[in-house]
DNA sequence: CATTTTAATGCAATTATGTTGCAAATATAA
DNA sequence: TTATATTTGCAACATAATTGCATTAAAATG
């Protein structure tokens, strides 16, 4: 588990990103939640350690790379998820469906859910799906009784 | 057809709205298009004709009384598009697809298109689904041949 | 039709969000 | 250890969105 250290070099080095502060703070900021972190979230935990502008371009390029992927939230805000390994710079393949808890606000990603396959009008080409369900997470639908 | 402005303000009133020079604009670019409509076009379009904060009164004000409905294109930016009857201040009933173009950018309401009901993991209560997909709309795709 | 009431607008100021160019610092390769 | 290529931090700028408040305009009232 203290590993995560030499996973995340490993995986900066594979995508040939150099090994630094900010990013590996990202990494392990990310991987310590259980749902998608907001940028403003991690632009308050990162405080004074980061530049604003250091963040935006960590996580533009670890997006590019396929380490993380973003989902917007119902406010249009950036959500940022570690990848599971699918992913590459190639090709993202974070097809399934996200959650957005109206309470906590958390935004969740449901790996094991897939989008249902869509019927659209003709001449329509669909290439990508984003599907964002909001209602109430488990935790919170419990805490309401 | 011209009876456009006489619609509208039955519109307005029906809703508890003042009939104001700016709502009226709106409702009239919102209605002369075949996709939704970006806050940044909206404001160009508009011009001197009214102040940018207005505007944001004014679609924040339709959005609560379900005249339109907001979606979110994947930049993050607001997109506006005139409800079908069934809303309302109560309730929105914009479960369509909603299809953003790679080329032109435009926003469709697949109006047509129902979202198929999802299979999500215990204790999760979903309450919206919002779902968007991305590829070539039929003009689009047509030219790319 | 004049007047009162209430809602909506416009303006100024502020905050949040995101971007760009560039010099300095740092990680890796040589 | 030095060279190089990347990354960072800073400053400046651009865009998007919000708030308070005085003014204006619409509808309700008598």
């Amino acid at each position: 588990m203290e590993d995560n250290t030499a996973r995340f070099e490993k995986l900066l080095v594979k995508n040939g990103l150099k090994r630094t502060a900010p990013r590996l703070q990202v990494l392990e900021i990310l991987s310590g939640r259980d749902s998608a972190t907001s940028q403003p979230y991690l632009e308050q935990v990162m405080g004074k350690d980061a530049d604003r502008v250091t963040l935006y371009r960590v996580l533009q390029a670890f997006e590019e790379k396929g380490i993380i992927h973003k989902v917007l939230d119902q406010q249009g805000t950036a959500n940022y998820a570690i990848c599971s390994d699918g992913c590459s710079a190639h090709e993202h393949h974070d097809e399934h469906v996200h959650f957005n808890c109206d309470n906590c606000h958390k935004i969740y990603c449901l790996d094991t859910v897939k989008i249902p396959a869509l019927k659209v009008p003709a001449g329509f080409k669909v290439n990508h799906l984003n599907l964002i369900a909001t209602g109430l997470c488990a935790s919170c639908a419990d805490k309401v009784n």
